[in-house]
DNA sequence: TTTCATACTTTGTCCAGGACAATGTGTTGA
DNA sequence: TCAACACATTGTCCTGGACAAAGTATGAAA
């Protein structure tokens, strides 16, 4: 039994979103303890998750709740929509059995095999996003555990930072600032990225996660950058991104590029935000290196 | 100006707080806009950054509220006591001014020949720490700021990674699952143990940030561990630490030791839980690996 | 048919101020 | 010196009302 807080922290659904869904929609109905204070079993929690995750492939709540049981069971454990049913490597395949077999160090030698196999900006671009889906949906559909999830995710980081490591020192232009605003805490998407550039020689400095739009701005002026890429997960609120964007496009030069990228600027590609230029794909930030480089002369 | 939400991402005080706090101390007292919803001015931010670092050291908010401002001033950029004041060795000195001027490549190259001169195992244990200390007391006393911070943490956890990753994968008993419970942030700790342990041809799993406390015991009889490390922060409140602790105790065998470590432990080693080993420092760990491997009798 | 502006609905966030339990602190007695 | 008690402090939770921003439907004009 969990108490709200522990909810919150567990779902990413804030206190006031469960209390006031529990007004509205008769869900969740957490049993109480003897201060009245609220109790959630674990079933309702698992249902909150199962929500929260389908609220980020774009479904409203009121949508959700209304659903028949059976409807609402097979559209959680529905594929995402979208993803080109890519046919999947063998060795993509391998790579996925290792992490439901809980074997770790099978799941490192495939990753890594297929690394050195496609080379760093082959592996981030075509790889990586198809395991990541593959992960997404069996998570979805309930085949994973969360610890295996994280499990993923830690040899993957681990696995392209050691790759970026071993590459010599970028020390051609642009200048390339990478982070996340307050708030977004995937930071599997900046990795790849910097796996897409640093091949490319530029000069790449990550801040990690969730540096205040204040503080990047300072960052920018003191390492003198060209281009400032941002990562936005699809849980982030569009519409947060949107104003953040504006404010972060306020408090640095205009001669800095900001590229914004990961899943949430999917939605927002029609949104023309001056100044700002969206990457929602990897080759993207291929294409506006190039053009970056074209822009200014520079010859690598 | 800020709104409530965003000054809870950025200084970590839930908005309960900052809202009760106004109606008991009378600070923050924030502006409001049109709909009558509260705005928090940069300054008023800082001060509550500030607070909040204070009462991390072991501070109450009665005491830091009914203090005089000058009083107040001298606490906050006073360094923090109870850290032996060491005597700071010449190279970690040149990788503090490299922070200190963003110089991002000379810090680079400072850690990296610290690191080649010491070795894994003294590098975190010796070297690591006082930089973190160093870096601490200067964020508190306003000479550094958090963009800085955010640099060194990357850059720490890149080359900690690197050399961990470098080692020939471990496979010697015993095997150690290293994560955190939701809630905890920080994995320079996590990072920092592994880095001790590793050398010594111990397994080890890292599962990342933010584990629930029922899928670390799914994971720990997936991998079949032999001991869990769990890291605190000083940040994390000890109270909840304490029960979490005894939540994860109950979920998984008794043959599986815990060994809790971080900030946060130092305050609660008199505290004894039966089958949680604190090990508040990082020798603590290779001490308990030592002691295991006696008593179950593995030579390495 | 498409595009755009307008009105309606949905939904997340905020507010006030009361309540309470857990923790810290100080005092008394053994 | 230590244990037990009472008192003060402090974070979290509660209810239920309010509102604005985002999404959606409707209808007019191109």
């Amino acid at each position: 039994m969990l108490t709200i807080a522990q909810v919150e922290r567990e779902t990413g659904l804030s206190k006031d979103v469960l209390r006031v869904w529990e007004r509205r929609y008769g869900f969740p109905v957490p049993s109480r303890d003897e201060a009245g204070d609220r109790l959630y079993d674990a079933a309702q929690v698992e249902r909150l998750r199962t929500i929260k995750r389908l609220m980020d492939r774009g479904f409203r709540p009121g949508r959700l709740f209304a659903m028949s049981p059976e409807a609402f069971e097979a559209l959680a454990s529905a594929p995402a929509a979208g993803g080109p049913a890519m046919a999947l490597d063998k060795a993509c395949k391998a790579a996925i059995e290792c992490i439901l077999s809980d074997d770790n160090l099978g799941l490192r030698q495939s990753l890594n095999q297929l690394l050195a196999k496609q080379g760093l900006q082959r592996f981030v671009q075509d790889t990586v996003p198809v395991l990541n889906e593959q992960i997404g949906n069996s998570w979805a559909s309930g085949r994973l555990a969360v610890h295996q999830e994280h499990l993923y995710s830690e040899e993957i980081s681990r696995l392209l930072r050691s790759a970026i490591g071993n590459l010599p020192a970028g020390n051609q232009p642009p200048c390339v600032l990478l982070t996340t605003l307050s708030g977004e805490e995937h930071g599997l998407g900046l990795l790849m990225v910097e796996g897409m550039l640093a091949p490319e020689g530029a000069r790449c400095i990550s801040l990690g996660l969730q540096t205040p739009i204040e503080e990047i701005a300072m960052a920018a002026s003191a390492h003198e950058i060209d281009v400032l890429v941002l990562s936005f997960s699809v849980a982030f609120p569009p519409r947060r991104g949107l104003a953040e964007l504006q404010r972060m496009r306020a408090a640095i030069p205009e001669r800095i590029e900001i590229w914004a990228g990961g899943g949430m600027t999917r939605g927002l590609l029609r949104h023309k935000l001056p100044g700002v230029l969206w990457t929602p794909e990897l080759t993207d930030c291929l294409q506006r290196l190039q053009d970056w480089r074209i822009r200014h002369a520079v010859v690598v």
